[in-house]
RNA sequence: CGGGGAGUGGCGCAGUCUGGUAGCGCACCCGGCUGGGGGCCGGGCGGUCGCAGGUUCAAAUCCUGUCUCCCCGACCA
């Protein structure tokens, strides 16, 4: 019984000031959702629903690979933290209770479910397992943003798999990728499976499940076959023109020039005929020695610092100015050639295998470069892949589309990162002790919701894919109440109850025109109306919400069966 | 953390420069009209001007401090 004259629907004419991004916009405006604090929101009744329909595709296809649903605790002692080496992390919140002893509340639960497995788990016999909840996920994030795409509290959907060794983690993970992607087929969203990094920490595989749409903060990286986040992305680059290779490199004057723009213009070559040098202090984890590694790459691409980190194995910073001029040369004027004998050099590939030919570097002498350098003979170098991906790069010959993204979910191969220090083992069949593998699954329910309004939204509101809608559809009845018109829609109304879809019944005191507005703000699939028109016509209007189509009318007149079987096959035939 | 912007009824805003009765639209309440695209008329309710301190006869307005929110960047298991 949703009737909307007792429902909590706060819809609003105008958005919020502060809003920017369209999802913020439309889920404030259509009574969805409010917020209470920078990253901390409210899912009002009919977001919930929303919220609800997402968790339960979720559930369905995860309870469908064997996870067990449980529900752990967002409060956790600081202790297990500490011991996977994670407390320090700075989105974590830490507080105290009255006693003084140290909590924190969970940003994700590998800690949890690792120690209770470390517990309950004693022989490869219990295994394999996956474990998972709905739990909300606490997160100190430094910037909070576009509504409830980043907050710092939200619903996430974390599952746990625990095998014997690499190859079950295997299995686990494509039983994972199979129910993610049928999750993402079933929302209705257009999503992409994407490469992603797997960080430092050794993992050996990760995905991401990406949502297309203005609002998103990661971009990926598309051509045909291939699906990648631009963090780990590569491509073919677009060639350059380079001179060809003198004797020997030769100085030219450029006082003033630092930057490639500047030294490409005043030599009449392109920015992709220089080699750009880009110096950082490389600090590999545990206690490994800072070192200063010198990065070149052509002048018109960017590093990708995760690419970088990969390739460099270690965290790494931008190098001060004063380090560079200790250690190199003048900022501005650094380059290879003469750099010093123990300098790392890391070429980039793009160059490494680019053509024959010669650059243009820093001299590594005040208001001076050189001119025709060629890698090899003129410095050694290791070679790696650490460029940014850019419009124009091309994989099997075909162009690179970049595009904005959401990232809804991922999947990770954690191995043992967390089973070794929360010692969660088991003994095989020859009674010896071994660490369990491990693999994480995330997944967020407000994003998928999110990510469908940002998609399918037009200039008069929602259009909700038929997943993810709040009702299915939105009965409007016009006319005054008491009028025939309103007693025709009651008793539509009451024949739609009987049937599978959720209605919403505007049975409102107001005119038509903001019924019609609130109906296509809130977005349900499919709007019914019934009015004076109806009782002449004999019909019951329908409107398809995605791309506001006029639908064939339902007879008004027909056995509450019947209707319900139109109405059924209508709602089939959506989007 | 760096840069920028903003806090005035539920929402959107004006008023601040130049100190002197807190205003507008929408929403809301009551009555009436209207009834197929946010309609009309009349009458109402509602605001410690983010907070604290200061200057002044007098502060939304000037000064100091502080809190909060948004955007861009940095950051992001």
């Amino acid at each position: 019984m949703t009737r909307l004259s007792d429902y909590l629907l706060p819809t609003e004419k105008e958005a919020p000031a502060d809003a920017e991004a369209i999802s913020n916009k439309l889920m404030v405006r259509a009574g969805l959702i409010r917020q209470i604090g920078s990253g901390i929101w409210t899912w009002l009744p009919a977001g919930w629903r929303s919220h609800q329909r997402a968790a339960a595709i979720i559930r369905e296809e995860i309870d469908a690979i064997g996870g067990r649903e449980m529900l752990m605790p967002v409060l956790q002692p600081a202790e297990l933290w500490k011991r996977t080496g994670r407390y320090g992390i700075e989105e974590l919140f830490k507080l105290h209770d009255r006693k003084g002893a140290e909590l924190v509340l969970a940003m994700t639960h590998e800690e949890a479910v690792t120690s209770h497995v470390a517990q309950v788990v004693r022989s490869y016999r219990d295994l394999p397992l996956i474990l998972y909840h709905f739990q909300v996920k606490e997160r100190d994030e430094p910037r909070p943003r576009a509504g409830v795409l980043r907050t710092r509290e939200f619903i996430m959907k974390d599952s746990y798999s625990f095998d014997r060794d690499a190859a079950g983690l295997d299995e686990r993970y494509e039983l994972h990728v199979g129910a993610y992607d049928r999750i993402m087929a079933r929302t209705g969203l257009r999503w992409y499976r994407v490469e992603a990094d797997v960080g430092m920490m050794g993992g050996t595989g990760a995905h991401e499940y990406m949502a297309p749409c203005a609002a998103g903060e990661n971009e990926v990286v598309l051509a045909e076959g291939y699906a990648a986040n631009i963090e780990v992305a590569s491509a073919e680059p677009a060639p350059v023109a380079l001179p060809e290779a003198p004797e020997t490199p030769e100085t030219v004057s450029t006082p003033g020039l630092t930057t490639v723009r500047d030294v490409a213009a005043q030599l009449g070559l392109p920015e992709g005929a220089l080699l750009k040098a880009y110096p950082v202090i490389a600090a590999p984890a545990g206690d490994g020695e800072e070192r200063l590694v010198m990065v070149l790459l052509r002048g018109d691409h960017r590093v990708n610092e995760i690419k970088l980190a990969t390739a460099l194995q270690a965290a790494h910073r931008p190098a001060r100015a004063e380090e560079i001029e200790a250690a190199i040369g003048p900022p501005g004027y650094i380059g290879p050639v003469g750099a010093g004998e123990d300098l790392e050099i890391v070429l980039d590939a793009a160059v490494a295998q680019g053509p024959p030919g010669a650059y243009v570097t820093g001299a590594n002498r005040p208001d001076e470069h050189l001119r025709g350098v060629v890698p090899g003979r003129d410095f050694a170098f290791r070679e790696a892949d650490v460029r940014t991906v850019e419009p124009g790069d091309t994989i099997g010959a075909v162009a690179v589309t970049i595009e904005p993204a959401i990232e809804i979910g991922n999947i990770f191969k954690l191995g043992t990162r967390y089973s070794v220090p929360l010692g969660a083992t088991y003994l095989d069949e020859n009674g010896v002790e071994q660490p369990i593998w491990m693999g994480s699954y995330g997944i967020g329910p407000a994003r998928i919701v999110a990510a469908a309004v940002e998609q399918y939204a037009d200039e008069h509101g929602i259009a909700w894919p038929r997943a993810l809608a709040p009702f299915d559809v939105h009965l409007v009845a016009l006319g005054k109440p008491g009028s025939p018109e309103r007693e025709a829609a009651d008793r539509v109304y009451e024949t739609l109850l009987g049937g599978e879809l959720e209605v919403i019944y505007d049975d409102r005191d107001l005119g038509p025109g903001e019924k019609f507005a609130d109906a296509e703000l809130l977005g349900a699939p499919l709007r019914l109306t019934v009015g004076r028109r109806s009782l002449e016509s004999g019909e019951i209007e329908v409107q398809l919400r995605r791309g506001r189509r006029e639908g064939a009318p339902l007879p008004m007149d027909a056995e509450p069966a019947q209707l319900l079987e139109a109405v059924g096959e209508l709602w089939r035939s959506l989007p």
